[in-house]
This record gives structure tokens, sequence and C-alpha cells, in this order.
RNA sequence: GUGGGUGUAGCUCAGUUGGUUAGAGCACCAGGUUGUGGCCCUGGGGGCCGUGGGUUCGAGUCCCAUCAUCCACC
């Protein structure tokens, strides 16, 4: 068994979990910090264990395209080349087929894309989509799944929905190795119906060792998604892991956590904290506003971690203003950490059987925000 | 010293034959950012048009002087 569920919160949705990987065993609910390029950027692996990271999501679209995943092969696979030993999660690129190419059609065969790199054009199946991941080394696959914009026509959702389903089926047809993990993408827009639809579709082929939700966060109003999220746990099976793609801001983690998923990923830590958002106890803060200036305060006086501990906001201002790499490193480890501890605290308050009461204390402190804003000048 | 160029937002510059309330990019200030292109999107504050005269109904624009600055030649 590679899920084990340990623990159900009794007022809510939210179970802790165990998921078994070939590199080791992860605590679930759990945040994924994405490291697209190979890398968390800014981040070294020892930094990522220190704050407590258990698992990284690698993007296959974009190993694929540079350097290559026969490359990564040759030089010891995905976590050898990037020196990380702890499991890895790799999606298909279908996302990022959607998101980022220039242009891509779909057929029933696949989807046909040109890199945004360079122009050049490829025909991403669902058996390569396997077929890279596998040579990567991934502990977790993805299926290939076409994610729709929004909004978007039922209709054409519905149809998507088949080709979902069969392209989830070819890919498991396509794995070769038993030790990894491949986990199925159930869509279907913002659409109940056709999400249970999807699910029960993919139900019968049966052999996946998890079910993420796909194709939320991509412009609907969060209220949309969690009623997607609060739905989909009544028929996704209790037994294994649930994943929510591409979600999300604190509130959305702690929100989705109450209705039972498991499993996160977001840029959101990141990329923020490039580009100088930083997530608190008490909400968030822009690090460049004028009001820290002179501020010599942490980020978040409640915070453990190295940033905070070492460096005043009025500092970290001046080097964001300044477009300094060390902005970057020492905005990531404090949302990231920030992130990753957060999640650490649900588990406690689950396996202490009081989510609910932590749920409310975490909305409570961040609709606070700061109570007293910057020292006067 | 002589000849020429340039002076407009914090910076780099547009600004039509003289014609409403002088614009842009960057910067700054403030929102946004959800399976990553070190971005991107939206809004805002900002001008004695070097200075002083003159012409004109009307001057950033034309004329004179002056100051600053740059280039070339003595």
């Amino acid at each position: 068994m590679t899920f084990q569920l340990l623990q159900k919160d009794p007022n809510t949705q939210a179970r802790l979990g165990l998921l078994q990987t070939p590199h080791g065993m992860i605590e679930t609910p759990i945040f994924m910090p994405v490291g697209t390029h190979a890398t968390v950027k800014g981040m070294r692996v020892d930094e990522l264990k220190g704050m407590g990271a258990q698992i990284i999501l690698g993007n296959t679209y974009h190993l694929y395209l540079r350097p290559g995943h026969q490359l990564i092969r040759e030089l010891g696979g995905l976590h050898r080349f990037m020196n990380w030993s702890g499991p890895i999660l790799t999606d298909s690129g279908g996302y990022q087929v959607f998101s980022l190419s220039k242009m891509c059609k779909v057929s029933n065969e696949g989807v046909t894309f040109q890199s945004h790199l360079d122009g050049s054009s490829h025909l991403l199946t669902p058996e390569l989509a396997i077929q890279i991941q596998e040579t990567l080394g991934s502990d977790i696959m993805m299926v290939l799944d076409e994610c729709l914009p929004y909004p978007v026509e039922k209709s054409q959702v519905a149809k998507s929905l088949d080709l979902t389903v069969a392209w989830a089926k070819r890919c498991l047809q396509a794995k070769t190795n038993p030790d990894n993990l491949l986990f199925a993408i159930v869509q279907g827009g913002v659409f109940p119906d056709l999400r249970q639809e999807c699910f029960s579709k993919l139900r019968e082929i049966d052999s996946f060792n998890g079910f993420a939700l796909g194709g939320l966060s991509v412009g609907e109003p969060m209220e949309l998604a969690y009623e997607i999220v609060e739905r989909a746990n009544s028929y996704l099976p209790s037994e294994k892991p649930r994943y929510l793609m591409g979600v999300g801001m604190p509130e959305d983690l702690i929100t989705c956590i109450g209705h039972g998923i498991d499993m996160f990923d977001c840029v959101v830590p990141t990329r923020s904290a490039r580009h100088g958002l930083l997530f608190t106890t008490h909400g968030r803060l822009y690090i460049q506003h004028a009001q820290f200036t002179r501020d010599g305060r942490p980020i978040d006086e409640k915070c453990a971690c190295y940033t905070c501990q070492k460096y005043s906001r009025a500092y970290l201002r001046h080097l964001s203003l300044s477009k300094e790499i060390l902005s970057a490193i020492l905005n990531t480890i404090h949302n990231l950490h920030y992130f990753l501890n957060l999640l650490g605290e649900a588990r406690f308050a689950i396996r202490e059987g009081n989510f609910s009461s932590f749920q409310k204390e975490f909305f409570k402190q961040i609709q606070e925000g700061e109570v007293s804003v910057a020292p006067k000048n």
C-alpha cells in the first residue's frame, strides 16, 4: 500500500496521511515547492531540506525542451543531476503546452506545439509524456491532460473530458516501471456534474495511485474552485491521495485541506518572493512599499526562518528595489518557510483533532492584519 | 575668443504650419499575480517647457538678450 490514511479530523474533511515513494515517505497534507528547471529558484537543496521540504516538483515541459530528458538520464537521472535525494513529482507537460507554447493543436493522438524557447515543433503524446517522466526518474508522474482556460463553454469541457480520459488510459498502458507512481487528473472545469463524470470514467480504469484536480485556479473565482473541491471530497476514494494542482494562496491551502485535499503545489511562494510579495501570519506584505523604508523589524516577528532571524524589512526593501540577487534568495527562503511551516502546523492540528479551530485562528490572524504597521519616522 | 548644437517630469526624450488642460518610455507610489519566461496586467502622483524681455488674440514652438552645457576651430 503506497498511501496510508492515518487520521481524519472529526469536524472537517481534513486528513493526515503517509505516501510512500521510491525516494521516501512524505507526510500529507503537503505543499510541494516548484522546481521548474531542475531547481527551486535561488534555493540550495540543503536549504530546502532545512526548511522542511519533503518533495519538490519538476516540470516535464521545461526539462524536455532544455536540457532534454535523455541528457538528464545520461547524467544519472533528475535526482542526481540536481542533487536532490528526496521524492520528485513531475507534471505531464500538458499545462505548459497550453500556457507557454506559441501555438498548440490538439488531436486524439496528442498535442502539437511550438517551443517557447526556439519555436521548434513537437508532438507530445500520452506515451511520450510518460516516457519523459520515467527517463527523468520521477517518483510521482502525472498523466497528460487537456487543460482548458476559463471561461469556456460547458459543451467544450464535456468534449474535452473524453480526450483526457483516453489519454489517462494510454499513459497507464505506457508505464513500464512498477515502482513509480502515476496520478490521474480529473478535469471538468467549474461544472460539478462533469467533474464527477470525469472521475467515474477514470475510476473504471482503476490503477492510478492518486487523483488530482486539474484545470482550477486558471482565472475562475476561487469560490467556484472551492465548490468543486468540496464536492470532489464526496466521490474521490478516501484510500488514495488527492492532489489539487497549482493551488495556491495560504488561504486556499487551509480551506482546501479542510475539504480533504492532501497535496498542493504552487509557484506563489517562490515567484511572489522574487517580486517582493511576502506572506506572514498577518497576511501579505509587499516589501517594496515606502512604509518599510526605515522599518528595522523582521518580515514576520513570529517566523523562525533565516531571513527573519537576520534581516530587517528596510534591508529587504532596499534589496528588492535594487533587484539584487540576494533579494530573491532571502525572500524565497522566507516564503517557502512560511508555506512549509503552515502545512506542518496544519498536520499537527489534524493529529490533535482540532483542525477546525486551527482554521478559524488562521483566518482571524490573516484578517486582523498587522497590529502596528510601521514605526514613526 | 570664434562658430555650431542642446536646455521640456527624477532619467532618456517626443511635441505637427504658433491653437483646448504639454505627452511617452523608464523610475517612483499603490492594487493584482495560483500545475514558473527573473515577468506581466491595472491605476496614480508628478512640469515656472533654463532665465529675462519682445512679437502675437494666443508662445514649449517665432525674435532678442542672458545663463548653463557639449562639440569643433583658434
